[in-house]
RNA sequence: GCGCCUGUAGCUCAGUCGGAUAGAGCAACGGCCUUCUAAGCCGUGGGUCACAGGUUCGAAUCCUGUCAGGCGCGCCA
């Protein structure tokens, strides 16, 4: 409906300013108060500076070279030179036959034309659960991407296994000294090594596998670290003494226990939570099959490393970074951004056109160095997409829970389904723009009233359903091919349909913008307008034309609420 | 010190590419259930869009500066 009139104008301005540049679609928005029509557009005040005419005397030539059209009753001019577009009667209204014929495929778009997108979200450590943090960019990456696909795009879900190096080594010491108590061994736990316990449960199971298998005297343990300088340095030559009394095979097999624990809790986690990825990509697997050799050569034979201080660098500065990074290291071992270079480098090989990583915000700084790598890599500046997601502090009413990971403390994303639900939490993530702090109070999203929108668009929800219900008790069932839509006229019946209409184009803005948070507002106007409505006219009416129009104006809105809500992830119950 | 983000009603926040009288929710106050779910609706009050300049037909929005808050600045991951 816009474009239809976007390209109206267009025509207009060419027929009235010849030698206008026209290239670019005229601008065409909707109008926020009713006197000014259903379209307003700001060409002709745009173009007046360069046809050298006042803005309301060129306004009058455009309408003048409009083509005739079904779709417009009138155009005007208005205030400072806008012009103001009122549609046929009858031609909103049509957007209810519309949506009710495109059913579950209302609001899709064709925008992506197919485009390979990866997103790639989470890839939390997977050292522990998922926390509360993780769970926003959980919940933020699986709306962008049903977003995206909702728009074209062939969108696949990745997330990224840091499986390999240090902390790998830590989580499998951890499991390891857990199992020596577990034997019945006397030591201290190291405060660096993980905490959780998850970690205690997982050696139960080792012990009663493996029996006394994996057991060494705990004195020979605390002697490997009697020397250390520092906890950190403890905890290596522990990493170290295990390795040696295990072997590297039974060592890595100790992590690889503990690993397939954890991803298979954080899938699970995941899926619960209705979040699905396409694929779980190891770090390890990058790392064996050669890609960091592969994408130093790529970035070496596009000249851009080079050897100083023993060191190899990425001249990044060269594509917007604030200074050069490293590689590999004077001791020889790949940084965690030559991984990281190669892992991106793997995608595009892949061949996703387009890439978008969503990170927790602390990562903010390293944004402009990967930026660098991909456009170093491939000569474009504009195939990665990097969304932050700010974290979320949780409040019980007035009280912040106080978070650390490193402490082990922290809510887990579990105990927050268990608490709030999936759909309350998943609203609540993204209610609120990635790049800005979340404060998510429990209390709110568990109140079952007015003060929460995810009670309050369900419920608009599930009063159609029990409307169609009643209807069809009373052998009235809605039919809409016996719908008189000109009959919806009233105030309340005309800001529903025009916000129904508006669907397709919130659902493209906030996909291609990574921007579910306009969704869930549009979705609470939307929900007020079918409230509104409902308090004011009865759906279920003696005259047939007036009923059945009405009742299709309502399966419109209760489609356009299923429709976004999916797309939140959210369920829209029958009933509540 | 440098970089990024933020500053809008008492509180929490929307505000798309600059557009017409800056909007919601909560809180406060006053109404609405013999009629389709009151988890709802209607109404009232509430603003120096942090501040100061600039750009222009027009600025919450763009630019510059100031103030305030948050985060990031490793041959860590």
């Amino acid at each position: 409906m816009k474009s239809e009139l976007q390209e109206l104008l267009a025509r207009a301005v060419t027929a009235a300013l010849p030698e206008a540049d026209t290239s670019r679609a005229p601008h065409v928005e909707r109008t926020r108060d009713a006197a000014h029509g259903d379209f307003a557009s700001n060409v002709a005040m745009v173009y007046a500076k360069q046809a050298g005419q006042p803005p309301r005397q060129l306004a009058q030539m455009i309408i003048d070279s409009l083509p005739a059209s079904d779709l417009v009753e009138k155009a005007e001019i208005a205030g400072p030179g806008f012009i103001n577009f009122f549609l046929r009667r009858g031609e909103m209204q049509a957007v209810v036959r519309q949506v009710l014929e495109a059913g579950a495929d209302w609001g899709r778009g064709s925008q992506g034309a197919g485009l390979r997108v990866m997103v790639e979200f989470v890839s939390a450590n997977p050292t522990g659960p998922l926390h509360v943090g993780h769970g926003r960019g959980a919940a933020y990456g699986d709306c962008v991407s049903r977003l995206l696909a909702f728009t074209g795009f062939d969108v696949t879900r990745e997330y990224y296994i840091n499986d390999a190096g240090r902390q790998m080594d830590i989580l499998a010491l951890s499991l390891w000294l857990r199992y020596l108590q577990a034997c019945g061994e006397q030591l201290d736990f190291p405060g660096n090594a993980y905490q959780g316990d998850y970690v205690i449960e997982a050696a139960a199971t080792l012990r009663a596998q493996r029996g006394d298998d994996l057991r060494i005297a705990a004195d020979d343990v605390l002697a490997a670290q009697a020397d250390a300088e520092s906890p950190d340095a403890a905890l290596d030559a522990m990493i170290a003494r295990a390795r040696d009394a295990l072997g590297a095979d039974e060592f890595l097999a100790l992590l690889d226990i503990i690993l397939t624990l954890q991803i298979d809790d954080i899938r699970d986690d995941l899926e619960q939570f209705r979040v699905g990825f396409d694929h779980w990509f190891s770090e390890r697997g990058l790392v064996t099959e050669g890609a960091v050799q592969h994408a130093l050569k790529g970035l070496s034979e596009a000249g851009h490393v080079y050897e100083q201080d023993g060191a190899t660098w990425f001249a990044s500065s060269r594509f917007g970074d604030e200074k050069d990074r490293v590689l590999v290291r004077a001791s020889g071992s790949h940084t965690y951004f030559a991984a990281d270079i190669a892992y991106h480098l793997n995608k595009l090989d892949r061949g996703f056109e387009r890439l978008v990583d969503i990170w927790g915000a602390d990562h903010h700084g390293y944004v402009p160095r990967v930026r660098a790598a991909v456009a170093a890599l491939t000569g474009a500046d504009d195939r990665l997409a990097v969304q932050l997601v700010q974290f979320a502090n949780l409040y019980r009413g007035a009280e912040r829970l106080p978070m650390s990971t490193r402490a082990g403390q922290y809510v887990t994303l579990r105990e927050l389904r268990d608490e709030v639900g999936t759909d309350a939490a998943r609203y609540f993530y993204v209610m609120r723009s990635n790049d800005q702090h979340l404060d998510f109070d429990l209390e709110l999203a568990k109140s079952r009233s007015n003060e929460n929108p995810v009670y309050y668009i369900q419920y608009a929800h599930a009063r159609v359903c029990s409307v169609a219900q009643q209807a069809r008790d009373k052998q009235w069932p809605a039919d809409p091919d016996a719908a008189d839509l000109t009959r919806l006229d009233t105030e309340q019946e005309q800001r529903l349909i025009t916000l129904i209409s508006k669907f397709p184009e919130i659902v493209e803005n906030a996909a291609l913008n990574y921007a579910p948070q306009t969704l869930a507002h549009y979705l609470r106007d939307l929900a007020d307008a079918f409230h509104s409505l409902y308090n004011a006219h009865q759906f279920i009416v003696d005259d047939a034309a007036l009923r059945n129009a009405r009742l299709a104006l309502a399966l419109a809105a209760r489609q356009t609420l299923a429709n976004g809500l999916d797309l939140l992830g959210v369920d829209a119950p029958q009933s509540m």
